[in-house]
DNA sequence: CTGCAAGTTCAAGTCGACTTGAGGTCAAGC
DNA sequence: GCTTGACCTCAAGTCGACTTGAACTTGCAG
């Protein structure tokens, strides 16, 4: 199979090389050996190089994809872990929508008190309360409390 | 106007006192005097912070929020920018469905090679040309280049 | 043989949004 | 008067994904 140097796949790629060498270190990507001092690669590199690169659109840290694209050059996809993110991607997105309507009525509305319009209100609730904006622990409790 | 002290905005915040006065540092909030050493604020920062945690999920930083929620009570919203916050996100949400689709896809197919299937190529072909996990400057270019 | 571009290693730095830790202060209750 | 607990300041640490810099080695062109 076709092989390419460094160089090589930073060109393709458009990843620095320094990227390519962190990869490799965090074991996403394997270099098959040296030319000079050079790092050569498998040109199925560049395929890996693409689904890491999906990967990271999806919001999977590259610990996740170590884990899911094992060193052998099958991804051994961890279908359910998969399902999961799409899950995960569906909360983002919905709220994500939310909030661009809201931004949209805020930035039309002429009113100066945005704050007193019902409808920013209950946004402002949707946020503080369900959604978080890093799918985690943040956020603010109903000031009724 | 009612006053709180800073334990009482935690309380109804949720948001630890460090985080408070790291956002006062940042001069997202105004503290309007002390009750012994511990910071006083008016009852209205309840309501900033509101806006604050959604200004973060709009994934807004807190330099644009600093800039938009100016010292004074009132925000001084700039509508442009949320404009153009709101586009971005339509952006991000479009990308992410994509993505989320191809995910499931990934997640039920059978086959292990769905770097064959052409609506996976296609899928990283998108993911490295156009949209950029960080509305940035990243991804791969076209492997034909 | 010389020069140089392109690679190398390893340690340290960057960015954003906070958190943590050490050591200090203050008001209130016993 | 003394302890306790809530709060304070300031400096430094954390996390993820890289980047940057210094010092060094190689292959190849001239």
């Amino acid at each position: 199979m076709k092989e390419l140097v460094i160089g090589e796949v930073v060109r393709r790629s458009g990843l620095p090389a320094s990227t390519l060498r962190y990869y490799e270190e965090k074991g996403l990507i394997r270099s098959i050996g040296r030319r000079g001092l050079s790092r050569v690669f498998h040109a199925d590199v560049l395929e890996r190089l693409s689904l890491i690169a999906l990967g990271q659109s999806a919001e999977l840290s590259l610990d996740d994809l170590v884990a899911m694209l094992d060193a052998e050059g099958q991804p051994d996809i961890d279908r359910q872990r998969l399902k999961q993110k799409a899950d995960e991607l569906d909360s983002t997105i919905e709220r994500l929508s939310a909030i661009r309507d809201e931004l949209r009525r805020v930035a039309s509305c002429p009113a100066d008190r945005h704050i007193e319009c019902p409808s920013f209100q209950k946004m402002l609730g949707a946020v503080g309360a369900g959604g978080e904006r890093k799918a985690g622990k943040g956020g603010l409790r109903k000031p009724g409390a």
